[in-house]
DNA sequence: CTATAATTTCAGAAATTACTGAAAATTCAG
DNA sequence: CTGAATTTTCAGTAATTTCTGAAATTATAG
C-alpha cells in the first residue's frame, strides 16, 4: 500500500471501524479511498492502492453500491468504470442513514407490527404485546420524523441542527401563541392503542391493564 | 426453547437482526427476552428459555451490561442476579444512542481531528485533507446536536418530532422576527477553517483552493 | 473458616464470514 | 461475429467470531 501519510491513516482507520459499522475491512477502505481521492478510481486502481485481490475489489464495489455510496462513471476511451463517493457530504450521510434504516429498523418495523395484529393468547404474550407496541410507536416515531427531517433543504436543517436545544425556547413560544397542546394532530395516531408513555416508571402499568407487575418476581423459588 | 408464541418470533427476529445491529445473536435474543419479560430474569431462567449454555448467558450479560442495557437487581432470600430491560423505551433509545456514538462515532472523530492537526506534504494528502474536514465538520455537527437533543425532556422531543417538517415553517417565522440570519453563533466556529458547504457540486472547489478538481481524471493513460 | 452456590474465565470446537485465484460471463472495438 | 479487455462468480481456504464445557474465581450462608 503506497498511500500518502495522511490518506493511509484514514483508509486504516477505516478498515478497522468498518466491523463497528456492519462492513468488512475492504469495504471500509474501499469507501475511504474513495472518499478522499480528487479523481474517480478504478477497480485496478483501487486493489493496486490497497492491495486487495481483483475480485474482492469487485465483492467489495458491488456492496457499496448496494449502499448507493458510489457514483459509477465511464470514461471516454477507456472501458473500464471508475467509481467516486459523492462530494457533498450532506448527500453521503442521508443516502447512509436511509439504508440504515431499510437494513436495521425497516425489518424490525415490520415484524412488531405484524405481531400487534395477532391476537395474544398466552398470558406472557399479552405483556410481551404491550411491550411490542411501544417499540413499534416509538420506532415510527423516529422514522417518520427522520422522513421528514430528509426532505426539508440543507440550509434548514442546518439551521435546526444549529440552534440546538434553543429549539426547545422556540416550541415553547409556539405553545403560547397557538394554544395548549404542541404539534397536535400532525401526525396519525395509531388506532385505539395507548400513546408511548413519556415518563419513567409509570409507563408499562399504564399501557395495558391486569398483569402482574410488581418488581419481584413472584415464583422465582423460595 | 419454550417460549409463548409472539415472544418467540419476537426473540428470534431479534437474534437474526443482531448480526446487522453490531451484536450477536445470543445477545440480541437475551435483550429481546429481557426487554419482554414481566419481570426480571436471573441468567439460569434466560439459559433454559433460549437453550444457551451457562458461560454464554454470561457473556451476553456482560456486553448488554457494557452496552448499559440491562438493570440489575438482587432479590431478598436469593443469591443470584436478576436482569431487566429498563421500562421507559425512551431511554433505551437514547442509552443506543449515546453507546452506538462512543463507539462507532467518537474514535473516528477524534482521528480526524487528529489528522486535520498535520501539516499535509504530499498533493494527495492536501485534498484528502479538506476531505476529512468536510466530514469532521459534519459529524461534529450532528454529535453536538445529538447531545443538545438528549437533554431535552421527552415531551419537547415528542413535540419535536411530531410536528415533523413543520419546523421548516417555525424556522421561517422565527428568522422573520429575529433578524436575517438563522442560528448564527450559536456553536461554536472552528478557527479559521470554512463551513460544511450545503449545495452539490460547488462544495468541495469552495473549501480548498489550488487543486485538480476537473470531473475527469486527467492522467488514467490513454 | 468452610462448604456450597453462583459467576466468570478460558482453551478449544463449531460456525460464520472474508478473501483469493481460477474460471465463467460480459462488454465492446474492430 | 471474433477476440481481447474487463468484470463477476464461485469453490476452496484462511481468518474471525461465536459458543461450549471445564476449571477457576468470587460471594455468602452457616
Amino acid at each position: 500500500m503506497k498511500l500518502a501519510p495522511l490518506t493511509q491513516r484514514f483508509v486504516l482507520h477505516f478498515g478497522e471501524m468498518g466491523s463497528r459499522w456492519g462492513i468488512n475491512r475492504t469495504v471500509g477502505q474501499i469507501y475511504a479511498l474513495l472518499y478522499v481521492s480528487p479523481k474517480a478510481l478504478n477497480a485496478d486502481d483501487i486493489g493496486d492502492a490497497l492491495a486487495f485481490s481483483r475480485s474482492n475489489v469487485s465483492m467489495g464495489l458491488k456492496e457499496l453500491q448496494s449502499w448507493n455510496l458510489v457514483r459509477l462513471q465511464h470514461l471516454p476511451n477507456d472501458r473500464r468504470e471508475y467509481f467516486q463517493a459523492p462530494e457533498d457530504v450532506w448527500a453521503i450521510f442521508r443516502t447512509l442513514a436511509e439504508e440504515r434504516r431499510k437494513r436495521e429498523i425497516d425489518p424490525t418495523l415490520s415484524m412488531l407490527r405484524d405481531a400487534l395484529m395477532e391476537q395474544a393468547v398466552v398470558g406472557d404474550d399479552i405483556h410481551a404485546q404491550a411491550r411490542m407496541k411501544q417499540m413499534h410507536d416509538l420506532i415510527e416515531l423516529m422514522t417518520g420524523w427522520l422522513t421528514d427531517v430528509q426532505k426539508m433543504d440543507s440550509s434548514t436543517l442546518m439551521s435546526l441542527m444549529k440552534m440546538g436545544a434553543k429549539v426547545q425556547k422556540l416550541l415553547e413560544v409556539k405553545d403560547k401563541i397557538s394554544g395548549k397542546f404542541t404539534g397536535q394532530n400532525t401526525r396519525k395516531k395509531i388506532a385505539g392503542l395507548p400513546d408511548i408513555p413519556l415518563g419513567g416508571p409509570p409507563s408499562l402499568a399504564t399501557t395495558l391493564a391486569p398483569q402482574d407487575q410488581s418488581i419481584e418476581p413472584s415464583h422465582h423459588r423460595s
